[in-house]
Parts: structure tokens; sequence; C-alpha cells
DNA sequence: AGAGTCCGTTCCGAAAAGGAACTGAAAAGT
DNA sequence: ACTTTTCAGTTCCTTTTCGGAACGGACTCT
């Protein structure tokens, strides 16, 4: 994973690899969106070695993603929490999981469950379109350039394929 | 990334992470979903490692997420094309290009963007309860325990978390 | 005083990634 | 006919990262 290249690229996946692109980090967003906001309580839950738990949450603080709140000053020592910026990958998480829940489930059924309080009733997480509120099938959705698009590394191959189907589309317009 | 530790835990977003787990399978996916479905055309696309492209496609195949399809057959040649299982990691891919666009996109707008061809709008993916159809906040949904739950490794401080919540909320009940 | 908690850092051997070169089979150019 | 190009890997070697155990420091508890 070379560090440097993802967050270069012109794609807002890759620069949110740059971010939670390994195996560990989302696991330790999801202790902390569970409340298990220690650095100690995250290494037991997980096994992690605790130097890469030193490292990841140094990284996620410096990405804005987390920030520390002290909550004794003896030995200074802080709780994770996350930032609304932290807060807002939930949904990637949460996507995860659902994918998981479908593909990689025991015979038993998935182990944690949701409910949406507003329904009350144990859901899953869909995705729906912003605009019209229908939930969303991939193939109804369509990528398009966009004002930020720059052909560069990571999308040379991307810039070509979607100008050949713009194109097209224009054609049939016609 | 220890390999056998995450799908041995009792987690759908470790298992997910088991599979895609790494800063270039996601763009491999993302590259695959655009119809990039060449070993040389992905690694051009992304100046990924032949190596490593090559361990990650045998890998995503093993998974079941692709599969090769033949194209010609002198030297045997491949597409790799989703399966319905790799198929729906998009949604993964969605949410993550969803939260790049908001937190780490430039200052002209995001790369990409998507058209929702049912309602014709351009549109970002949401989430939404599967059961109410409402868009879901993060604050919305509460985690129980499932009838896959086991406590082991990965998850036995959630175990206590979740425990003590449903805990509360049963005597709030009462 | 001695053990326990908490959050790291340091050191070392093992594993993985990066990168360039090489194989192999066939099509395309000259 | 011979060379170059395309395509998909594989191999080898160097650099980076990871895992795991130990150590440190600042405190609290018994």
């Amino acid at each position: 994973m070379a560090r440097s290249s993802l967050d270069q690229m012109n794609c807002s996946i890759a620069r949110t690899l740059d971010v939670i692109g390994d195996a560990w980090t989302p696991l330790i967003l999801r202790d902390i969106a569970f409340g298990i906001t220690r650095f100690d309580a995250i290494q037991r839950n997980l096994g992690i070695s605790r130097k890469v738990l030193s490292e990841r949450l140094g990284a996620l603080v410096e990405h804005g993603v987390l920030q520390r709140v002290p909550y004794q000053d003896k030995p200074a020592r802080y709780d994770y929490h996350p930032t609304e910026k932290g807060a807002d990958l939930a949904f990637v998480l949460l996507a995860m999981q659902a994918w998981g829940d479908r593909w990689t489930a025991s015979d038993d059924g998935p182990p944690i469950l949701l409910r949406h309080e507003t329904c009350g009733a144990l859901t899953k997480v869909v995705p729906a379109c912003a605009s019209c509120g229908e939930r969303l099938a991939v193939t109804d959705v369509t990528p398009l350039r966009g004002p930020g698009f720059e052909t560069g590394p990571g999308n040379a191959e991307i810039s070509a394929v979607l100008e050949r189907r713009e194109a097209a589309a224009t054609a049939a317009d016609a």
C-alpha cells in the first residue's frame, strides 16, 4: 500500500482508502463506534499488536477522523472519539456489515442485528437515492465525469471508458 | 493483516475485511466495475505491481467475488467479471465514494458523479432502512446481539458493552 | 513495598509489498 | 522471415510493514 499514491489519485474511493484502507482500521473504528474508546480495551478486544494500534490511532487522529478526549490528567489519558468526519464513516462500516451478513454469515444468522429506532423494526441498511429516495440497484446508477475529474494516476483507463460511454450516450440522444 | 484471524472473527465487518481489507482490492473491484476487466489494463490504470495484482485477483476468484471469463483461447486469456457476490460489493464502494466525495474532494467538486437512471437526477448514495425505507441517521440504529453472536476473538469487549446496554434497555422498559 | 492499570515505545524476526526482469504464446508490423 | 508488440503471469531481490514480546513511565490499589 503506497501511502502516498492513494491520496494523490483523483478518486474518492482511493482517498477514502488512504484513510481506512487496511484490515485493522475499520475494526478499530467499529470498536470505537461501539463505545470501546481506550487503547487497552481496543487492543484486548481485537488482539491487534500494540505497535500497529498506536500507529493506526495516530493516523486516524492525523486525518481528523478521531479526536483524543482526555479523561484523566495525572498520567494524561485519552478516550478516542469519532469526529463528525469519523462518525460519517459509519455508513461504510454498515455497508460492509450488510455484505458480510449476506455473504459470509454462518447458518445461525448474523452476529449483530440492527434496530431502527424510528420505525422499531429490525433492519438492514440498504442504499437509496438521495434525490428520489428510492432504493438503489447497482444497475440503476451511471457514473459520469464530474467537475473535479482529471485524468491522472489511477484513472487513465477509466477516463477513456467514461469518454466512450458519454460519447455513445450523446450519439444516442441525437 | 493476519489472513486467518479475520475470517475467524464472529463479525460481519471482519469477514468482509478478510475479502477486501487492503488498499488495492477495492480499487481493483472499482476498475472492474467500470469495465476494465483485463490484467494489463488494471495494472496500467492503477500502477499496482503485477505480482500483487496477480495475488489479489487470485484471492478474489478464490473468494467467489470474481470469475474468470475466457475471451480467447490460443494463449488462454480471461476477463475478470464480478459474480453476484462481487457485484454486491458495489455498495461498499459507493459508500466509500460518498464519504470521499464529502470529506476529501478538492474544491472543484467530486471527480465522479452518479446519475440515477430511474429518476434521472444526479445523486449520491445514502443509507436507508430496509424496513421503512426512510433515510437512516447513524444515531437511529441500535446494535443488538443476533442469532449468530458468540463471544470470541474480536468481540469480547463488544459482548460486554451490548449486554450492559440490553440490560439497561430492559430495565427501562419495566 | 509490591502488584496492577494504562498507554505507549522499542527491538527483532517474519511476512508482505514494490519493482524490474524474465517466460511464453501468439498477433502485428516491416 | 524476423522483429516488435500485446497480454498474463512468474521469479527474484530489496524495502517496508507486521506481529509479538519486552520495557518504560506515571500513576492507583492493597
